[in-house]
DNA sequence: TCATGAATAATAGTAATGCTATCATACTTT
DNA sequence: AAAGTATGATAGCATTACTATTATTCATGA
């Protein structure tokens, strides 16, 4: 069986999954943003890794913003396909949750489903890249495209599970979606700024987020 | 009386506050990344802007984002300045936080102490720009630098307060930090990326984060 | 009052970035 | 064999992110 993770995202100029070139723009985008960071990432450095040229790769994508928001899209994409799978013949909404939480907290393993992506080092670009593909002035044009609705439809699946729990809670979308900017930020703040947090390990963070989210919902 | 919000943080060359053009790159800059955003906003255009050239700015600041780091801070002293005399004897350490989340959830009003900032126009940048701060490969020699202590130091204090209601709870700087974070990107969200959040108004983002708080410091 | 120094303006220059355009080549499909 | 498609090679251009040099203004204090 043939598994794919197709991206409704159309942030692309030609798909990069349709050829070699384009899967290894896509595979070492991730290695070299995860080894330099977005600023520093360029299509020219990018060329060079491949052995290709600038040109090739903005015959793929428009910017590196978008190659931004393809690659979230996609690891947004891939978390929904592993979370449907986890949950399936899961009755109990507050074990879905949970099962929601150790996902988003725990580093993932590599995939071998999907074999040029590196889901690790893509976790890791999630979490210090993925608020700048939204975080621009840019925002409402890029909704408008659609940019988003990886992440978007993610979250309304999540709140409805909230509201099966407790249906008088309020704000089942806002929990969920601190929840998971949580998740990676917190993550951030162990590795870099720890004084921010208590959370320093998969295992602490997942009972920090567990205990908020759970808390949270029937609080009161 | 002469009331100062002095920055810790020594991220700049010469410091902005002891002459007037430094006045006026602080005043502009913060007018200026407001209208373009981060990415656009460069010292050539605050240059023109200012009717003064590039090299002066950089007499000031490093390079942009020195002086990103500079309003950040600034931002964190004036809210620690504020909040201390919102809670100035106040006894009840609930009291106490649910003035932090009206402060932070609220939009601040143009405050005459400091002329020439605009703080609207600086919370607006801190919730979209803020993050961009430290969500950098330099985060860890930047953090060295001390660039991050006014932020971490109302962390510290706040999470204090946490204790002071629950002794027990076990990440009280973790929840302080998700609940300022979650403050700006739920107010971006509800302006951008409506279908995130329930939270439409300052009020509900109120309720939403004040429950949320509670909640989980007393949960279980 | 003149001399000195500090701050700023004016100008120039350089390497890198973020693209766009053109043309050649190779490979595929009809 | 012809026509299209993908990629490579190369060039070029405006902007960005600085650094350096020199000139001008202005305050101070000797």
């Amino acid at each position: 069986m043939i598994v794919q993770v197709k991206i409704q995202e159309r942030c692309f100029i030609k798909d990069p999954d349709t050829s070699d070139l384009g899967q290894n723009i896509i595979a070492n985008s991730i290695s070299l943003i995860d080894e330099i960071g977005f600023e520093a990432f360029t299509f020219k450095k990018l060329a060079k890794r491949i052995e290709s040229t600038e040109a090739s790769v903005y015959r793929y994508f428009e910017n590196k913003h978008k190659l931004l928001i393809y690659l979230v899209s996609w690891y947004w994409n891939w978390i929904d396909y592993r979370l449907t799978f986890a949950m399936q013949n899961i009755d109990s909404a507050g074990r879905r949750l949970e099962i929601f939480v150790e996902h988003i907290t725990h580093p993932v393993k590599i995939d071998p489903t999907f074999s040029h992506i590196d889901e690790v080092a893509l976790h890791r670009i999630v979490i210090s890249e993925s608020s700048k593909a939204y975080l621009t002035k840019e925002v409402d044009s890029d909704n408008e495209e659609g940019y988003f609705i990886s992440f978007q439809s993610l979250v309304s699946e999540l709140s409805k599970i909230v509201l099966e729990v407790n249906p008088n809670y309020k704000f089942p979308s806002a929990l969920i979606s601190t929840v998971i900017e949580s998740a990676h930020f917190q993550r951030f703040f162990s590795t870099h700024l720890c004084s921010l947090t208590e959370s320093n390990s998969d295992l602490s963070l997942e009972l920090f987020l567990k205990h908020l989210l759970f808390s949270t919902i029937k609080g009161e």
